[in-house]
DNA sequence: TGTGGCGTTGCAACCGGTTGCAAATTTGCG
DNA sequence: CGCAAATTTGCAACCGGTTGCAACGCCACA
C-alpha cells in the first residue's frame, strides 16, 4: 500500500473533499509544525492546549479537510458512539416512526445508530457477537416481543442495554422503559364497558409478547369486576396487519363480540379490514379501539379510536438512559413506566344518553 | 486503565459471555501458546496456517469466547464492513419495508447498516463528514427527494455511493438503481385513459423530486396525444400522507378531475382521505392510480390500484452493486433501470363495457 | 547425510488515533 | 531579574488488530 501524502496532491483546487486518500492527524501535524500530540488534544475536549498551537492545528486541519476517525479514537477511548438499535417487527408501520426518533436523538446526541435486524434470528448470542464486534457502547431493545434471552444477553455479556417498550416491574434485570400495560388494558375495558358494550373481547398481540399478558389481565380484570360483562381473549399471531387481520377472520367464523380492544393499532386496521370485507360496517356494527395512537390512527380512512402510548417520552427516556448506563455502568437496573391515555376518534359508538 | 486478562477470572462458571473484559487477540494468542500472528491468521481467510495451531487457537478461542474486534481490523484492513444508509424520508411507510429489506440483505452479507436521517439536514458536506468519520466502507442514498448535492457529496469525498430510487440517465454521476420514471407516468396515463377517464390530474411529489419530473413528463406526453383529454398537474409538498390529503384539498376547492395519478401510494392515501372527508367516493366519483405497490396499498381499506415499482429487486441490486463498487472502486458509473408494471385493486372505475 | 523447496511461524512495524509522563516553556510574584 | 509554580508540549507506549519479511522446521530427493 503507498501512502503519498507528504508528497504534493495533483488536484488543481484545494476544497477539503478532493483529497485521494483520508487525511489524518500526522498530516495536520505535519502542516501545522507540531507534534501528533498537539493535533490530538485540539480535538479532544478538556485537553491542554494553548490557544495559540489550537489556532495553528484548525487551520491546518480545515485547510486539510480533517476530521478525526472515530474509529481508531475508540481503540483506545474505549468509545465507538455507536448505539445498537435492535428490532424485530418491521411490519407494523409505528416503527418507521420509532426509527425516526430514535435515529434523530441519538444523531442529535453525536451517537450513530447501528441497526439489527431480528426478524428473523432465534440465537440470542448471534446477536451479542453482531454487537461486540463492532464494539458498540450500548444497546437499546426496541421490542415487546423479542423473548427475554435476547436482552438478557446483553446483559450477561456487559454490553449496557435498555429494553424500550418493555415490561416494566419490579426488580428489571435490565433498565426499562415502557408502560403501564395493565392499566392499559383497564383503561380499553373501562372505555368499551361506558359505552354500553357488553359482550367485549382483547384482540391481543402474540401469547408470548410481555405487552400482551399484561394487557390481557388488566381488560379481564376489570371486565369481571363489571356486571353483566363477558369478556373474552384472542391471540394475534404477530403486531402486524395479516395479526390483526387472521384474528379477525377468525372471530367472525363464530361469536362476534360487540367491541375489540386490539393489542395495537396495526392489528385494529388488520380487524377493520377483516370487518370490511365481511360487510360489517364499524362503529355501527361493532367498536373497536387500539393501542399506541400511531400516525396513522388518525387519517381519517382510519380515524381510530385508541390508546395512546407515548412513544416519544419513551424514546427519549431510553436514549438519555442508554446514555447514563455507557458513562456509569455500575448502575442498578430500573423500570420506567409512563402512563397511558384515551384518544377518541370514530371506531367506537358515543358514549349513551344520560 | 488496568488490563488484567492474564489473571484467573473469578466466575464461577466459564461460559463464552461472562467475562469482564473484553478477549483479545493476545488473551486467546496467549491461551493457546502461539503467536498474535498465528491467531490473526486463523481469522483471516485465505491465510497461512498449518491445520494444528488453527485447531489450537479455535478451541482457545471458543474456550474464551473470542471473536475479532472488526473495528480495530478496519485499521490495517481499510474496510468497516460498515454501509451507510442515508434516507431522508421517514414518513412514509414504504421506507419500512425499504429499511427492512435493506437491513437484512446487509447483514446476510455481513455487513452493517449505519442509517442516516437527513429529515432536517440541509448540508451536504456535514453528511459526509459524519459518515467519513466512521469510515464507511460505501453509502446507500435511499431517496428520490434529496438534492443532487448530497449524493454528489459522496461522489467528491471518493466514497463509494449507490443511489437508489434515484433517476437513471444515460450518464450518471454516480451509480443508480432506480426506474423508468417517464414510463411509470405514461402508464398511469394510459390506464386512466382506457378506463374512459377524460379530465385527469397528476398529483405530483415534492417538485424538486427527481422522481417527480420524470413521471410528469411522461403522464402529460401521453395525456396530450390522446384525442380529448385534458390533463393538469399539482406538486404536493412531500412523499407523505399530509402531503397528499392537502394536495387533494386544493383541489377540491377548484375543479376536481375525474381521476387522478398520484406521484406515490402514500400520496394516494392522502388523497383518499381528503375525498373522503368531502363525501367523495373512490372509484365512484373519483379514481385514484398511486405509484409503489407498498404493503398497505393491498389492505382492503385501502385497496389501491396502483403501478408497482419493484422495490426488492431494486433494492437487491443497490447492495449487490455497493458491494461490487466497494471492491473496485474504479469503475464508470452506471444506471440500472426497472420497470413498472400495473396493479388493479378497487380505486379506478372498471374498463368500459366494449 | 546433505541440500533445496515449501509451507508455517513469529518478529516488528504499522493502521490512526490517545495519553501518562517528564521536559520545556510560560506565567506569576517577590 | 530570579525562581517556583503552572501550563504546554513532545516522546513513546499503547489500543486490537494485520501483514511483509526473514527465519524456521519439515520433508523429499539425491
Amino acid at each position: 500500500m503507498v501512502r503519498c501524502s507528504n508528497e504534493p496532491r495533483l488536484s488543481w483546487r484545494r476544497t477539503p473533499f478532493e483529497t485521494d486518500v483520508p487525511i489524518t492527524l500526522k498530516d495536520v501535524a505535519e502542516k501545522a509544525g507540531v507534534s501528533t500530540s498537539a493535533v490530538s488534544r485540539t480535538f479532544t475536549e478538556g485537553a491542554s492546549v494553548s490557544t495559540k498551537t489550537r489556532r495553528k492545528v484548525e487551520k491546518a486541519a480545515s485547510e486539510l479537510g480533517y476530521s478525526p476517525n472515530v474509529l481508531a479514537r475508540s481503540l483506545t477511548t474505549r468509545r465507538t458512539q455507536l448505539i445498537g438499535l435492535v428490532a424485530n417487527n418491521f411490519e407494523n408501520p409505528v416503527f418507521l416512526e420509532v426509527f425516526d426518533r430514535f435515529t434523530r436523538l441519538l444523531q442529535a446526541r453525536g451517537l450513530r445508530p447501528l441497526i439489527v435486524n431480528l426478524s428473523e434470528e432465534t440465537e440470542p448470542d448471534k446477536s451479542v457477537t453482531m454487537l461486540r464486534q463492532y464494539s458498540v457502547d450500548g444497546v437499546i431493545v426496541v421490542s415487546s416481543t423479542l423473548p427475554e434471552d435476547f436482552v438478557d444477553a446483553f446483559r450477561v455479556a456487559q454490553i449496557p442495554v435498555v429494553h424500550a417498550v418493555g415490561r416494566p416491574t419490579d426488580t428489571p434485570r435490565v433498565d426499562v422503559i415502557g408502560v403501564a400495560n395493565d392499566d392499559c388494558g383497564r383503561l380499553a375495558a373501562e372505555t368499551l364497558i361506558a359505552r354500553g358494550y357488553r359482550r367485549i373481547t382483547f384482540l391481543g398481540g402474540p401469547e408470548a409478547a410481555t405487552s400482551t399478558e399484561g394487557r390481557a389481565r388488566g381488560f379481564l380484570e376489570t371486565a369481571n369486576a363489571a356486571e353483566g360483562v363477558t369478556a373474552r381473549l384472542r391471540y394475534c399471531a404477530s403486531y402486524s396487519y395479516a395479526g390483526g387481520y387472521n384474528g379477525m377472520r377468525a372471530e367472525l367464523e363464530g361469536d362476534v363480540a360487540e367491541a375489540y380492544f386490539c393489542g395495537d393499532d396495526i392489528i385494529s386496521i388488520g380487524a377493520m379490514s377483516a370487518l370490511a370485507e365481511a360487510g360489517k360496517r364499524v362503529p355501527d356494527d361493532v367498536g373497536l379501539i387500539g393501542v399506541n395512537d400511531m400516525e396513522m390512527a388518525r387519517w381519517s380512512v382510519i380515524d381510530l379510536t385508541t390508546i395512546r402510548q407515548p412513544l416519544p417520552e419513551i424514546i427519549e427516556a431510553s436514549v438519555s438512559r442508554i446514555i447514563e448506563i455507557v458513562r456509569d455502568p455500575d448502575q442498578t437496573p430500573t423500570s420506567r413506566t409512563f402512563h397511558c391515555e384515551l384518544v377518541e376518534r370514530g371506531t367506537l359508538r358515543p358514549l349513551p344518553d344520560v
